[in-house]
DNA sequence: ATCATTGTATTATGTAAGCAATACAAGATC
DNA sequence: GATCTTGTATTGCTTACATAATACAATGAT
């Protein structure tokens, strides 16, 4: 399991590792049921505190991505599950509702916004060249 | 122009008068030409101290919604102004960009998000039966 | 039973954010 | 030109966040 931690990209060392290991998990390079890496292994292996590690580890029991079985080790989960998928929709609603709510702010239309959002969901799949950092 | 903070919901007080602001002018409660309380004076009605409310009206003012005439007062700005309508567009696709991060993530398609935002904007601007904070 | 291995809890430290006290600078007004 | 009113700058305090050092708890293997 390659992760690579960026010393102060200003991102969080913590979020950073939720972050890849959702996107792993997201991309199937971990599947359901699959071990992650022990706590203290994998902070060794990134030169960081334990603590960083389990506080990333909690953070995506609570998202749902993994599960954990006590001091046998961390699990990804069953992906498909309503709960996560549950939740996870509440967390990009709130996101839209954000961006819904400032658009109006800004006395931009419905429409301007739809086709923004198509017009950088180009932009970011067409051009690839970007590090693999932001996730 | 009435303004009220609520002691600590999370929302820093600068912010909430950012927001508020932000909301009267959308609102066209302000408009533009009209002058904001002096900086004194809205941090004493508020209870607050000065600098708050200079840090609020110096976001206003980065994000174009109002101008300050050094010594003369501040006053909502010319909102159609180009050099404002692109600085507000920039914010909207910061936030576009990261909400499609997100939704890669959690392997929610460009689809499901255009339907998503649509579906959203309907609940958004049907109920009008919320409160005026979640601006 | 013992011990290695797993996650957990407690405590401390450095840094940044939010806010306030207070002094400053400069145009407006008389 | 004195002075009132406006925004500005400097500084310090308090709190929250991110990370680390270190000790604890519980289970599986022997």
């Amino acid at each position: 399991m390659q992760i690579h931690i960026t010393a102060s990209d200003g991102v969080p060392i913590y979020l950073q590792v939720v972050n890849q290991i959702k996107y792993l998990v997201a991309a199937g390079r971990l599947v359901a049921g699959e071990e992650l890496p022990p706590i203290r292994t994998l902070a060794e292996k990134l030169v960081v505190n334990p603590n960083t590690i389990a506080r990333a580890y909690r953070e995506l029991e609570m998202a749902g991505i993994v599960e954990k079985r006590r001091t046998a080790g961390t699990y990804v989960s069953d992906q498909g599950s309503p709960l996560a998928r549950r939740e996870r929709m509440k967390i990009l609603t709130d996101r839209i509702d954000q961006l819904l709510a400032e658009a109006g702010h800004m006395d931009v239309s419905l429409d301007e916004v739809l086709k923004l959002v198509q017009q950088r969901y180009s932009v970011i799949h067409t051009s690839r060249l970007k590090d693999a950092n932001d996730v």
